[in-house]
DNA sequence: ACGTCGATCTCGAAC
DNA sequence: GTTCGAGGTCGACGT
């Protein structure tokens, strides 16, 4: 199902494109070109050799010999032209909101490949804040010892939700906010506009916790001033207590 | 420069590519692939048929049949590894900080495409923030008349700096940060920032401007409580005085 | 090395 | 539709 064409002229291009085009195939192009953006912004890439991917979707990437990023992209929903101008030839992608087009250039192709693609394997991210939650509500002592989550979510008027609230050993109420990455200063105060909010209409003791694999230096001054007190967790550790809760469920249907 | 080959076996792909990393050559593979990735977080991406890009820096793009962003990626500066486990075929690109690694299997592969693109052509990207400032220090009165800027930038202890730093008509300092999208909250509270770094050592009048093309709603209540102020510039207004600037100077040589 | 900030950010969810 | 926050963000720049 894939089409592989060896270079080959500007000309046998432009209706080869048209045709994969219209097919909605996906298409990779290594080649000479420059490329012309306007819209948001606006930007010139002169000659030179790169390789451009056209998905079904109309999502475009140009891609030079090195870095991550591409030189030049259109995001998915462009309309695609080709146009014939001796000795070059065109491929224009233009979407409408907001309104951004891109002009392709090609006076070199040294590689066309086009077709369709078969791909509905599955994509699994692991380990995401909404994981690290699932994994203290499932083991709670990840926290701490005697710690009991008593909702899911806690919804502080209209700014925002807690991660976890509940209990501990001591019956305070906790108040925690799980971050994947190293705790920043703008979680601190994040979580303590929480505990403000509670403690106007609860008069408790009331415990912030922030759980995360770090704290940022700079989250350090502030968060002693507020009195909230920082648990490490590690993605790592949360990514195998859900493994093994999940290998208990699966070995329960077993058994 | 640029090799292509179509429905090669497992074993010839192998060799391939094993000379293809050490010339670091730019490869484009279409093929059917899983892959796993472990570091910061963990992926696994079932059997399906992808673009895969790996660039003589090391970096690498797995690509789905849809949608802007690779599904798996790597940035620049990783170690690739090429094995053979018949059936099957394993690319392994690892990088240090963070220690992270992508396995690919190939199982199939219906492009090898590699060789060494010559990519020179310079990337002029227009209307960027930086640029919005430059036309503010050529064109004051872009923010407002008889407003003068005196620094380029300020340097505001060790946490950034601000944009732009100047006095106004009736000699207050006035403090400007210049967004070049629509200012947000985190916008206002940032400025802020600057802004009580600087009343603790100066005590004078201190105006803070937010000079953006447009406001979100969610800043016009923390921008009034905070006295700070807003003023409307288009970046594309920018980009008009850049140019006219520029074929002043232009003129000047001409004439 | 770490921290901060911009981006043609993109993407998704909530409103 | 707009607005808002997250991202394996990436990349650039400064310390």
């Amino acid at each position: 199902m894939l089409n592989v064409r060896n270079n080959l002229s500007i000309r046998e291009a432009a209706e080869l494109l048209e045709e994969a085009f219209r097919a909605r195939n996906l298409v990779v192009i290594i080649g000479d070109c420059r490329v012309d953006y306007e819209g948001r912004a606006s930007s010139t890439l002169e000659w030179g050799e790169r390789v451009t991917i056209i998905k079904k979707d109309g999502s475009i990437l140009i891609h030079r010999p090195t870095g991550y990023e591409p030189v030049n992209w259109q995001p998915p929903k462009c309309v695609l032209t080709v146009s014939l101008t001796d000795p070059s030839l065109l491929i224009t992608a233009s979407r409408a909101h907001p309104r951004e087009t891109i002009v392709i250039e090609l006076r070199h192709i040294s590689l066309a490949a086009y077709g369709v693609l078969s791909d509905t394997g599955e994509f699994a991210l692991h380990v995401t804040e909404a994981q690290m939650k699932q994994a203290i509500l499932s083991t709670p002592s990840l926290v701490e010892e005697g710690f009991r989550p008593l909702e899911e979510e806690k919804h502080v008027e209209d700014t925002g939700f807690t991660d976890i609230y509940g209990v501990d050993k001591a019956g305070f109420l906790v108040v925690i906010e799980i971050k994947r990455n190293a705790a920043t200063k703008e979680a601190i105060t994040q979580l303590h506009g929480y505990l403000q909010k509670i403690r106007k209409r609860v008069d408790r003791p009331l415990r912030g916790i922030i759980v995360a694999p770090d704290l940022r230096k700079s989250a350090q001054p502030i968060l002693q001033s507020l009195k909230i007190e920082f648990i490490k967790l590690a993605p790592e550790k949360c990514f195998k207590v859900l493994k093994s809760t999940k290998d208990m469920k699966l070995s329960q249907f077993i058994s």
